[in-house]
DNA sequence: ATGATATTGATAATGAAAATCAAAGTCGAA
DNA sequence: TTCGACTTTGATTTTCATTATCAATATCAT
């Protein structure tokens, strides 16, 4: 039976050919382990994707990980660290994140009430919204999995600021 | 007259001795510049601090703007671009910003209603709030300033997801 | 004034992400 | 199926903002 993964690699060969682009072996398999993700960096990609298939370029994963937001179907998220975390967006809507400081944990929620409010703040402004970044950080009480996980010895700082 | 500046100044060197740290003629320098702004990044301060004082380094630069941070008087922040930009807070109460795409204007704005469904997000999602980055992109409706302004050639990108 | 301690500045080091470019792969046309 | 124009890959270098080094210099409590 043809699998979700199929179903993505079909529209994906479609999207290329658009674009004069072709389908590679490398782009299924950087497709196929971004999906299995719902937010993960290049470098965890690079490194979950050397443990099940053969080597891949660490530029290969970042230059296919930017086509995938070209098309719709990642976007960048800056969370705390300093590295850029690709957002798997797809068949998703639009939505913000709540990170948990100490164990990273990544919950994402939507709230038309705060959208509605971000319209009002910039017309009162003088602004055109386009667009917004929003993300709350924090502690997470799941108990489980963020007490006894990683007693970060990096911190995962997110914006000690605000 | 004892001027702003002397008052801060004065105010930093107690700072600085609870910490056994020492006021030296760089820190007064950075200080004076960083106040005559809202927002600016390192390599800015750097080049207007050129224009007018003697020759002070860069490192000094960012090693001055981020004991500011920790004094509480500045903020980092990630606006679109790669550079950090530190936020003048002094005297001013907690805000989130609205950022042109186009002329790279910032203007600052708090909204106690999004505050509140903020705290309410993370409550539903059980998560202990600790902190938020909130940020508006968007055209201003500058037409003075805006319009002729910046015709980017670095579009001064900011977040082109969410 | 003096010395213990902190700071500066020039420069090297970092690290994530992008740029290079020759070798290899893709795919539509023949 | 074959061919070649065009794209992609991977190894590596480059970029660029920010931090780390460290010897020389400045600050300040005593
Ligand atoms: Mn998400
Ligand atoms: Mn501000
Ligand atoms: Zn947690
Ligand atoms: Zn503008």
């Amino acid at each position: 039976m043809a699998t979700e993964v199929d179903t993505e690699i079909t529209h994906l060969k479609n999207q290329l050919a658009q674009r004069h682009l072709k389908l590679t072996r490398q782009r299924e398999i950087v497709l196929d382990a971004f999906l299995k993700n719902d937010h993960i960096t290049a470098e965890a990609l690079y490194q979950q994707i050397a443990k099940t298939n053969a080597h891949l370029g660490l530029a290969t994963i970042y230059r296919t990980l930017n086509l995938l937001c070209e098309l719709g179907i990642g976007q960048e998220r800056h969370f705390g660290d300093n590295k850029t975390t690709f957002d798997n967006v797809l068949h998703k809507k639009h939505h913000d994140h709540l990170i948990c400081y100490k164990c990273g944990k990544i919950v994402e929620f939507e709230c038309s009430e705060i959208e509605k409010l971000q319209e009002e703040m910039a017309d009162k402004h003088g602004f055109i919204l386009q667009n917004h970044k929003l993300e709350l950080y924090g502690y997470c009480k799941d108990i489980e999995n963020c007490e006894k996980s990683i007693t970060t010895p990096t911190p995962a700082v997110g914006v000690p600021t605000s």
